[in-house]
RNA sequence: UCCCCGAUAGCUCAAUUGGUAGAGCGAGCGGCUGUUAACCGCUAGGUCGUAGGUUCGAGUCCUACUCGGGGAGCCA
């Protein structure tokens, strides 16, 4: 008669008695009633205890039931608006499993370290919950995409050697005494498996020891990196475009709901649509250098001051009524208030130091150097769909891209920036199929030959052209999720000097 | 590696030009039958990151260090 269910499938149970585990969330209790919001790893459900013959025998207990501890609770689902996820729960019965004390996460808000420091309780909360629930369908989506049109799973070694493309931001291992390093792309390993099975792809973590202190690294990622056969730059180019569209579908349908929750605007999500925009690295120094750019930083840093200056009035007005007559939640509301406007001035003031450093990092841009990631923020933002940036000099890329046979300080590469400042989440490029030209670059940039024997073997049987490209999996979680931070894209962050827990 | 900012109660933050450390939340107790960050009353809670220095007097000023935040470089 009565069933064990869970949360997401109460619709399917109304007006019947169901059984559901899990544990408390949140609770607010009266004298005669409480309310007790039960999570239970598939959603969220208010559970009303009113105070009668059925519920005497629990009902003090239940009241006093801290934020997180286990229970089953059994009782009549009913259907009611007025409560979270559209259905309640009626209780007639109660157990508890395990009574929680003291949960450090409370429904305040709490700053970054605190909460760091307690990841493994903090994705509890729901704004975390369902950004990783996210990640998970853009991992589905990722392997969907390739796994229905044929392409090859690879997996490729973590412990790699020391040959790689910049052996300074690698993590070393020992390995048996030999030093060998972690992996930060498994893309030369891929291009030998794209010869066998023609389209391939691998995924898996990626590591990189630079000492990087911003909102968009981490020591530790994820990585899906495709490679195709008989391709050109072009074809990679729209297979980046095809694939980013298909995650951007999958995630519009599956999480419509989530995605407003964590305040992430559909309507930018259904902007990206093909074609991208595409323009050349010559291209985008003149854009940097040029008036658009000027013009856009210098109203972005007036309508920042603007702003700032708006909040010291609101902080100031806020802070009068907090300390000045009124209710007692009327103050503290205000108090509260005041807290947020601080923090958003304080973030804002810190871009506004950091705007004339960018304008001048722009303006003073020279060809032949790489993007800075101030440079490729500037180019997001002036678009609503994402960009492709392609052909970048020689001298800024990695030895292994095909160098562009109409001009030689070229490479037939691209970088793929997701727009509204998210920046780049891609990197790709035609592979050089050329023997003499790729040894020559091998040697041009001092890379041991030797370690590089089996790499050139596929230039010497059947080389064909062929490229792929890496896709930062937490980048583009921040990118869909609309966060302001990476750390919050996966569940355990490694950053510099951060692994616990 | 470099630049900027920060560290005050378990948590989030206040503390006027250097002059007796505060509030809210959380916790504990009591009250309230429809709450949505519930509300009302009471109670407990502090070596102001660490070490020096200036001063009659330092949370506040100076120096170094530790930890954290943001950015540059580098990158997905």
């Amino acid at each position: 008669m009565q069933t064990t269910t869970t949360i997401n499938k109460l619709h399917e149970h109304v007006d019947k008695t169901v059984t559901l585990q899990g544990w408390v969330y949140k609770t607010r209790a009266s004298g005669k009633i409480a309310f007790i919001i039960v999570r239970d790893g598939t959603g969220l459900c208010q559970c009303v205890l009113e105070r009668n013959e059925a519920t005497e025998p629990f009902f003090d207990e239940a009241k006093k039931l801290a934020q997180e501890s286990a229970l089953t609770v059994t009782g009549v689902v009913k259907a009611d608006d007025r409560s979270v996820g559209g259905h309640e729960l009626s209780v007639t019965g109660l157990t508890p499993v395990h009574a929680s004390t003291d949960y450090p996460i409370t429904p305040k808000p709490h700053g970054i370290e605190f909460l760091m420091d307690r990841r493994h309780l903090w994705f509890r909360s729901q704004r975390q919950w369902h950004i990783l629930r996210i990640r998970a369908t853009i991992i589905d989506a990722i392997r969907r995409f390739y796994n229905d049109r044929g392409y090859v799973l690879i997996d490729t070694p973590i412990f790699a050697p020391a040959a790689g493309e910049g052996a300074q931001t690698l993590f070393p291992v020992d390995y048996f005494g030999d030093q060998v390093f972690l992996a930060q792309t498994g893309q030369l390993y891929l291009e030998a498996a794209c010869m066998a099975h023609r389209n391939v792809y691998c995924f898996g973590p990626t590591f990189r020891a630079e000492k990087s202190k911003t909102r968009r690294h981490l020591t530790e990622f994820w990585m899906v990196e495709p490679e195709i056969a008989y391709a050109s730059l072009d074809d990679v180019i729209q297979l980046a475009e095809d694939f980013i569209c298909s995650i951007v579908t999958r995630v519009l349908k599956d999480h419509r709901d989530e995605l407003v929750e964590i305040g992430r605007s559909l309507d930018d999500l259904e902007a990206i649509k093909p074609p991208f925009v595409r323009m050349t690295y010559t291209e985008a120094a003149e854009l940097l250098r040029g008036p658009r750019v000027k013009e856009f930083l210098e109203n972005d840093l007036a309508q920042k001051k603007t702003r700032v200056a708006e909040l010291d009035k609101t902080i100031e007005e806020l802070d009068a009524q907090a300390k000045g007559g009124g209710k007692q939640w009327q103050k503290e509301k205000a108090a509260a208030g005041a807290i947020e406007a601080r923090e958003e001035r304080s973030e804002i003031t810190e871009q506004i130091a950091n705007i004339p450093h960018h304008m001048e990092l722009a303006a003073n841009f020279e060809w032949g150097t790489d993007l800075g990631g101030s440079d490729e923020t500037i180019i997001s933002r002036l678009h609503d769909r994402p960009i492709f940036v392609t052909h970048y000099p020689a001298s800024c890329r990695a030895f292994y891209m095909r160098g562009d046979r109409s001009d030689d300080r070229l490479v037939e590469n691209f970088d793929l920036l997701a727009p509204q400042g998210f920046g780049e989440i891609i990197g790709g490029s035609a592979r050089e199929e050329d023997y003499d030209r790729l040894l020559a670059k091998l040697k041009h940039e001092n890379l041991p030959q030797d370690q590089y024997e089996w790499y050139l073997d596929l230039r010497r049987y059947g080389s064909v052209p062929h490229g792929g490209f890496g896709l930062g999996v937490e980048r583009t979680v921040t990118w869909l999720c609309g966060l302001k931070h990476i750390r919050e894209a996966i569940p355990y962050p490694r950053m510099m000097g951060k692994f616990y827990p």
